[in-house]
DNA sequence: GGACATATTTTTGTCAACAATAGTGACTGG
DNA sequence: CCAGTCACTATTGTTGACAAAAATATGTCC
């Protein structure tokens, strides 16, 4: 069964996956105008696919597009950034909250097993900020899927966390605050243990709020310039 | 200049608009399979800027593809139709809020005269709640726009918004009652030209909140079957 | 008569050639 | 010497043909 869903791989789905993950990791740099046929040698695609892909890409905003002109990166500026986390503030609160209410038992414990590894992680890899931000994108992931909302979990994991990720990359030591972050994501898995979705909710929010406090001040400091 | 906007439109913006429209209106039914080339003489099209479009939608969540196996509608349950609401209740709470703090004078004197003619169109068509919903699209349209998040925006208009107005056309009569969100958007104009963010945004989410309830009251009634 | 296997047909996925547009460079006129 | 216009080139948009995969239908065997 598995190796049917992977004989179903179109070339298309290929090339978004290579693009996505192109533009995640920076080696598309955003706003840089990138032509089709280059895209085409570097990836080993031909110009049908592709274009599927970019129109993909394109939906998601991800790269923007002018007829005639070719395709560019997407540029994102700091203010856009910063309401990219107003947006994820309000969207994981309500998928806090949710999952609170929705989650398996047995995904509880499995969430709260993979906080005991990152920790572990943590401890491991001092300073190591890398793994730090997996971890963070592994517990959101798993509070997304929680919330049993087909649509919050498609844009959550669909298009928010990709613009997020962009930056990330670029700037590895971004969350910079390990332990205070997986601490924050213990007391959101407790509360959704207790299924207290209110406090779940509420606790989620101030979350990335701090988080995006974070990133303004740095901003601010002029360590990170976007 | 606007010429040529119009001139740097490609058959794969058209191919996107007519199926995205054909969709929400009800011409191609959820859950039904359709081949690509029978899209592509009813619509005209060939089936490269075809694919595009598809790959469009698709990334959209309208339809769903399976690799060899075609296209077809995205079909949602009632549950899902009301878990829509309640992402539009957090994400629309939001742009509430950043629209008071952020339209301009003039907008927010634009915005409450559309009301103003709104309320001529409900007089003039009594019970007529396709004009409603129309307005009501309209109001919510504008306070995307306003809140200036411009990922907030396109995910409100480009994702949410489409497949809320697929259910809208099907039950014409779906909000029922024009009178009663009429003066709630008067509220909420009040709050956002009163610079009021934190109030707009509780009466934005209580608004979306009784359109929920309504939905979900009628299908309870059976009255509204999906 | 029913079920399984095979062959056919339909449909999707892919490719390469063609056409159109926009950006760029050179050339001419002021 | 600068500005505007014209032609050219390179890149994108489009098209139709080709290949592969899946669904269906038919035939045979049990």
């Amino acid at each position: 069964m598995s190796e049917a869903a992977i004989q179903t791989y179109t070339r298309a789905d290929e090339a978004f996956d290579c693009l996505q993950t192109a533009i995640v990791k920076g080696d598309l740099v955003p706003g840089e105008k990138i032509g089709e046929v280059e895209l085409c040698s570097r990836f080993n695609l031909t110009r049908g696919p592709l274009r599927e892909a970019l129109g993909r890409l394109e939906s998601r905003g991800l790269l923007v597009r002018r007829p005639h002109a070719g395709v560019k990166v997407v540029s994102v500026s700091a203010e856009e950034l910063l309401e990219l986390y107003r947006i994820r503030e309000t969207m994981e609160g309500l998928a806090a909250r949710q999952a609170a209410e929705r989650m398996t038992d047995h995904e509880i414990a499995d969430l709260q097993a993979t906080l005991d590894t990152h920790e572990k992680m943590i401890e491991q890899a001092q300073g190591q900020a890398y793994y730090q931000a997996e971890g963070d994108y592994d517990f959101h992931h798993r509070i997304a899927t929680g919330s049993r909302n087909a649509k919050l979990a498609q844009m959550l994991l669909g298009d928010l966390y990709y613009m997020v990720r962009m930056y990330r990359y670029r700037l590895s030591t971004s969350s910079g605050r390990p332990h205070l972050a997986l601490g924050e994501h213990r007391r959101i898995a407790e509360a959704i243990a207790q299924r207290d979705g209110e406090l779940a909710e509420f606790l989620m929010k101030r979350h990335i709020n701090a988080a995006r406090r974070n990133i303004e001040q740095k901003i601010q400091e002029g360590v990170l310039t976007i």
